[in-house]
DNA sequence: TTGACATCTGCACGGATGTGCAGTATATTG
DNA sequence: CAATATACTGCACATCCGTGCAGATGTCAA
């Protein structure tokens, strides 16, 4: 019974539930749902209700009109909602500039906001095939976190004068080796503070379209 | 009648509206807030409550229990609420179920609209390593439209028995070959017509978060 | 002074709401 | 087959809740 497998009839109901706290601001009442779904008994609702209880979908207050709490941030599944971030996409950075000034900005991409949390972040379209075995092709879009470190074998984004590149991170004592993950290419090495050098962020997700 | 100043009250009372509903998700009711104020009468707090409707801070629901609502004066500048779809993530998926049943969902991601324009997009998440080369990598997700048929040498979704698995596609007069891109795999040869075989749909992007 | 607000007491009405109990019907499963 | 889970109908009950009405007190500007 910790089997989170909604039954069609359940994942209905949770779904209205869901969609009435996003849109309406409050839960439904054990009536209203009845209403909705033609169930004419508040106990016919009250046993869907306990279900999603059991399975963990979600918590009641004991007698607290509406007081039905989502447990799961999982969304009902075709309902749109505020979860997303619109993230902008670089173009062209120097190495002076804040990363995420105005005028590098080249366009934005709407991201899911639990799949990619947290503050900071950014997309970049990547050239050439220096990291196809790692999964990234020519033409994809990496998601990265501005920070101006990484850890050992983080893959980066890495600017050099005015260019941003994508390698996997080495630190090697004053200096840095950016490393492609694909053997036809060659590791840059850097001296760490180097002029027109700096580390970007750290690559955290991919978007490609095909 | 904008911008309109509360008393000490107002503010008092409009901050534990706001604080019931972020952290018990919740409204509470009029006789909540005289309890929770020293309000003897529910009329005390309706004249606060009219006050702050006509300030444009609350809004109300007549006859509604917990019919409180706040008014939201900015929406996050970055969210442009067009801009993104919700997309579907597929589960197990029956090959006699059609394949956005709702039994069939597992979850959802937002998508970026421009990004993955058109109708009947999904998604699935990848298991195994049998794509690699074509930077499919294992717990990728991609977004696939959702189609009956394909042509040579496309990505996409098939269905063969209740396994979904993603595969390069070519037609063999009769036969399909499910080809994996990646050499120590083998491909899958089907029938075209074989029971609890279908092609649900062709890759058209990838998601990975890491 | 007058009048408008803001804040609050007190009471009563009727519908809304969660809960308890007694059943029915249909699947699935061991 | 019996046992269990799912998905209901139907009724009753005590409370919860928004609303309406009748005041009271105090502040502040015209």
């Amino acid at each position: 019974m910790k089997e989170k497998k909604l039954t069609p009839r359940q994942r209905e109901i949770f779904d209205y539930i869901s969609q009435m706290i996003k849109k309406a601001g409050i839960p439904p009442t054990i009536r209203e749902i009845g209403k909705k779904f033609g169930i004419s008994s508040t106990n016919g609702v009250r046993g869907i209700l306990s279900s999603l209880v059991k399975k963990g979908y979600i918590k009641r207050k004991p007698l607290v009109s509406r007081g039905i709490e989502l447990v799961k941030e999982v969304k009902s599944s075709l309902i749109p909602d505020d979860s997303s971030v619109s993230v902008p996409v670089l173009g062209r950075i120097a190495a002076g500039l804040p990363v995420l000034a105005v005028e590098n900005i080249e366009g934005s991409i709407t991201l899911d906001k639990n799949f990619f949390t947290g503050e900071r972040i950014f997309s970049l379209r990547v050239e050439g095939e220096s990291m196809r075995n790692a999964g990234i092709f020519d033409g994809d879009y990496v998601v990265a976190r501005h920070q101006p470190s990484a850890d050992k074998g983080d893959i980066v984004v890495a600017i050099i004068g005015d260019e941003a590149t994508v390698k996997k991170y080495y630190p090697e004592n004053g200096r840095v080796r950016l490393e492609p993950a694909n053997p036809e290419f060659r590791s840059i090495i850097v001296e760490r503070k180097a002029p027109g050098f700096l580390i970007a962020g750290k690559v955290i997700g991919l978007l490609r379209r095909m």
